[in-house]
DNA sequence: CACGTTGGCTAATTGTGATAGCTTCTGGCT
DNA sequence: AGCCAGAAGCTATCACAATTAGCCAACGTG
């Protein structure tokens, strides 16, 4: 009987994979068992319980969602940072609703959680937008906090189908971004001229 | 034996309750019998199945958050609506979270669903809140939708314990009202718009 | 007081997460 | 090459939660 070749990544990767395409509630570990062409039980070897499995799953999401922001704000920064930033975490979350869904609900046991220090790392681009702001240094978490707050609300409301009339969802979004643009700007007193690493 | 009297009602008023004191994943249809004195199958005479039950405890916390958000803006407007809305949100979700955590994750079936009904009235409120503000009409999808996005996004982070320094969790909320009402004012273009690029 | 309705019960089914313990593959070492 | 330890599967089995079926007793109404 050959051997599937399993191991903790692949496990974690294909669970996320079928979170997106079947949803996060439909995750069950019998059917991530029979997609990796293995028994139930096999994938205890890997993973230590359903909750390790979404706990993973969240770790990875927050990370490649933390590097598709990075990435698109490359060579931004003020206001187009900031666009592009809430873009690029909407467009994670549409593309990837399953895993995304694994990161809500989570409560980090600690700081050296992998969760948290994955959830540090995806917001990491976020602050690096903040510096495109003149924002008080006693200020940064609260502004971070709210950036947090924001574009994961408007991502979780959408991705649930709460909004009534989708046309008109992208030019919520876009509003959105301005709305706290301007709120940024009127934080810190003075617009700073959009200069990245100034 | 004597009857229990129950009431679909009261079965919904106790599994809220049991979920604020417990956490919504503890809400199984046993603990909600056992605390209302009754075997498990009993409950099937009052709610059809357990999603019915979590979709009837959604609609009741989006009923009542929208009634404590309404008393709340009762004789106040423009920002001091938006603080004491934003307040009166976020207390009933610290106070409910059981109950509010029942309202993510629900796609409303239609607009005659209660679900969606009682979020339209939980909606209302908001909507008052926004006739404070001087903005345009053909903005006023996009403004509540920012609205819902913001409060919502920071209670459910804060309800999972998702920010790590809670010391200063209070100021972070009071920096995002203060956030999202410079945003808004300069939406409407009647006050101070900042010098944002000169 | 008869009686239909309603609300509770026991029993049983199904699906899901999890553990125990056996077996077999695999890779390194002699 | 052959041996052996450990890893990675498997079957069997539990526990527990949701749900349904079908029975029976309490209640209200005539």
């Amino acid at each position: 009987m050959p051997r599937a070749g399993l191991h903790p990544d692949a496990v974690v990767g294909a669970g996320a994979a079928l979170a997106d395409e079947t949803g996060f509630a439909a995750l069950t570990m019998g059917a991530l068992a029979e997609r990796l062409g293995v028994r139930t039980p096999s994938l205890y070897k890997h993973v230590a319980s359903q909750e390790d499995l979404h706990r993973r799953i969240a770790a990875l999401a927050l990370t490649e969602a933390g590097d598709a922001v990075g990435a698109a704000i490359q060579g931004r920064s003020g206001r187009d940072a900031l666009a592009a930033a809430a873009h690029a975490l909407r467009d994670f979350v549409v593309t990837h609703p399953g895993r995304y869904a694994a990161t809500v609900g989570l409560t980090p046991t600690g700081p050296d959680d992998p969760v948290a220090v994955a959830a540090a790392r995806g917001l990491a681009p976020f602050e690096a937008v903040l510096r495109g702001y003149d924002v008080a240094a006693e200020d940064r978490v609260h502004a971070l906090r709210a950036l947090r707050s924001v574009f994961h609300g408007f991502a979780t409301l959408e991705a649930d189908g709460g909004f009534q009339f989708s046309t008109t969802v992208d030019d919520s979004f876009d509003w959105l971004v301005d709305l706290v643009h301007r709120g940024l700007v009127a934080a810190g007193g003075t617009a700073q001229v959009p200069q990245h690493g100034a």
